[in-house]
DNA sequence: TGCCATGTTAAACT
DNA sequence: GAGTTTAACATGGC
């Protein structure tokens, strides 16, 4: 579920009980719940992989984490899995273990919204400057990172580095500058490819290196490295992507 | 059955 | 204290 354009069709899903108001609150979320009784969904926000509900004097930030699931209108899951729920007069958004917490007006002004993928507001020259100041930085390393492409998860990554033909374990630095504008700008585009192939369901049959065994260029064999920092898994061609180290 | 994974954070190390 | 590593969370698919 939880990249970034998932959390976008979610917010969709989500978007018609917008100005509704909440009328019961339940799950094993940890906070104040009653707070959240009366009150009216003012407007849902994402920012990469983190969903706002905003309310008038708070918000609630919901992050999927790697097995987080919803359901609308339904309860599909037990009571045990049911992180909150919110029930409105017509139906209700119900949450499984996810991360849930309370965010204030500060916490959000804080947010560097340019940094999304996703968002309109994404600028990819502040992104530039921001992988220039890391240069040593894994080019893995810096699309999973989610102060410079948030949104942006394994896969989009596996995906971009791979149509962009540079080999994960490259540093920031040692990129041409041609290159790191590509890296820059597939990373919004996939982005957008991804939610439209999740969006008619066929996502999984566009992947060409991610969880793949051969490359669909040249047929050898593909590379499955843990790389980075993150040691997150890389599917990659060694003929097909070039190492800049 | 056991392992692994679209993710992140906090604790426990050095 | 900084930097790094490990553990924890929790579910479904193979």
């Amino acid at each position: 579920m939880p990249e970034g354009p998932s959390i976008i069709l979610m917010k969709e899903n989500l978007q018609k009980f917008v100005g509704k108001k909440v009328l019961e609150v339940s799950g094993n979320a940890k906070f104040d719940k009653e707070i959240l009784e009366k009150k009216i969904l003012r407007e849902i926000r994402t920012f990469g992989k983190q969903t706002y509900l905003i309310f008038d004097e708070t918000a609630v930030r919901i992050h999927l984490l790697m097995f987080g699931t919803y359901s609308i209108d339904e309860q599909t899951k037990p009571d045990q899995q049911l992180r909150l729920s919110l029930i409105f007069k017509d139906g209700g958004i119900y949450f499984y273990t996810c991360n849930v917490k309370l965010a204030d007006s500060e916490f959000l002004s804080k947010i560097d919204w340019e940094a999304d993928v996703m968002s309109n507001a994404w600028n990819p020259e502040k992104a530039e400057k921001k992988l220039k100041t890391n240069p040593g930085m894994m080019v893995c390393d810096a699309l999973m990172n989610q102060d410079i492409f948030s949104g942006v998860g394994n896969i989009i990554k596996n995906e971009v580095l791979f149509r962009i033909a540079v080999q994960p374990e490259s540093l920031i630095g040692n990129l041409p500058s041609k290159k790191l504008k590509e890296l820059i700008a597939e990373a919004r585009n996939y982005s957008f490819d991804f939610l439209k192939w999740k969006r008619d369901f066929v996502l999984k049959q566009h992947w060409l290196v991610h969880t793949k065994s051969t490359c669909p260029i040249c047929g050898e064999k593909l590379v499955k490295k843990q790389t980075g920092l993150g040691k997150r898994r890389s599917f990659y061609c060694e003929k097909d992507q070039k190492l800049y180290q």
